[in-house]
DNA sequence: CCCGCGTA
DNA sequence: TACGCGGGG
């Protein structure tokens, strides 16, 4: 979600080669996981649940994408999420309005039959409850990949990872991590590359962001294309009604940040919203360790616990564990 | 989302 | 090999 900064940062979106994906990635854990929840679906909009109705999805999502970055070279860290800030509260109130409407509309479309209706409010109603937290947490583990708790925002977090060479890009949908000074962001990182879209086919290629060169071919610096963020609407603040991104580039330019600030946006003081982009709190210690995933217990976990078919795990897991006659990802532990 | 199958 | 489709839990 975050910030309507499409307009003017999409002509600086690249595709990006498989070399380039390879070493760490910092996966923006819930912005991954809200990916997993709102598409891994049936037609009508039910997500994968087990025979005790848990759902499901998120750990087929976690499960195939991780056994795929390993055998890419690529090693994932999940950042998630601490205590939101205070400016956030708006934001978040507001999401929970908007989940609980998606919730009913999607009920009153199974009723009448709509599909497509139903398949898109289901969508929207994802929620990550405290189950889904722990189980993509207990599979992450299991998988030998690295969790890291931020303080506050994981976006932040993450790119805090990469300004100091933790990690090599922020895995993420959303732009905010440019606000937050990420190098280089990377979105639609999959390897399969489709994805289906209202029932068709669609090549999703993975991208990349790189914020120099959207600074340079915008012409700000990166406080104020927090500006530019700012006028438009972040998590953290409101945007003023008939600014969008280009009109907000075009007013900061011209040095009118102030002036539309006090016009349409009276309530708002910039100050603490610029200053939580330019400083988050972040930990700053990563002392990251990618281990062989446990071959036994995810075929506990997985299969006995939450009825995943081994016929398909199984398979999957002999690759990424070197088991049978595969040593080459050995070296990666 | 991801896999695997049938098809051409 | 490439694509569309059905099913996964």
């Amino acid at each position: 979600m975050g910030v309507a900064l499409r307009d003017i940062i999409a002509p600086y979106k690249k595709p990006a080669e498989p070399q380039d994906l390879t070493g760490v990635a910092s996966i923006d854990a819930y912005n991954a996981l809200y990916q997993f929840l709102s598409i891994i679906r049936q037609p009508d909009g039910t997500p994968l649940m087990d025979a005790k109705g848990r759902v499901t999805s998120h750990l087929s999502g976690i499960f195939y994408r991780t056994s795929n970055f390993l055998q890419q070279g690529i090693q994932p860290v999940w950042i998630f999420d601490g205590k939101p800030p205070e400016l956030k509260s708006r934001t978040i109130d507001e999401r929970r309005a908007v989940r609980e409407e998606a919730q009913e509309k999607w009920n009153q479309a199974k009723r009448e039959g709509d599909t497509a209706g139903a398949f898109r409010y289901a969508m929207a109603s994802s929620r990550l409850d405290d189950e889904i937290l722990y189980s993509a947490r207990e599979l992450l583990g299991l998988l030998g990949v690295p969790v890291v708790d931020a303080p506050s925002e994981g976006e932040a977090e993450a790119s805090n990872m990469v300004r100091t060479g933790v990690a090599r890009y922020v895995a993420s949908q959303d732009y905010d991590t440019l606000l937050f000074g990420a190098p280089l962001l990377v979105r639609n990182l999959t390897v399969s590359g489709k994805r289906r879209f209202h029932g068709r086919m669609v090549n999703v290629q993975p991208e990349t962001v790189v914020l120099e060169e959207v600074l340079m071919g915008l012409g700000l610096s990166r406080e104020e294309l927090i500006d530019v963020a700012i006028l438009v609407g972040t998590d953290f603040n409101e945007g003023a009604t008939g600014v969008g991104a280009k009109t907000a580039l075009k007013r900061v330019k011209a040095g009118e940040f102030g002036d539309i600030i006090s016009s349409k946006l009276p309530d708002l003081d910039p100050e603490p919203v610029r200053s939580f982009f330019l400083n988050p709190p972040v930990s700053d210690s990563y002392p990251l360790e990618w281990k062989k995933p446990e071959h036994d217990r995810i075929i506990a976990f997985l299969c006995e616990n939450y009825g995943f078919s081994e016929d398909r795990i199984n398979p999957i897991l002999e690759k990424i564990t070197g088991r049978g006659k595969q040593r080459t990802l050995d070296s990666w532990f």
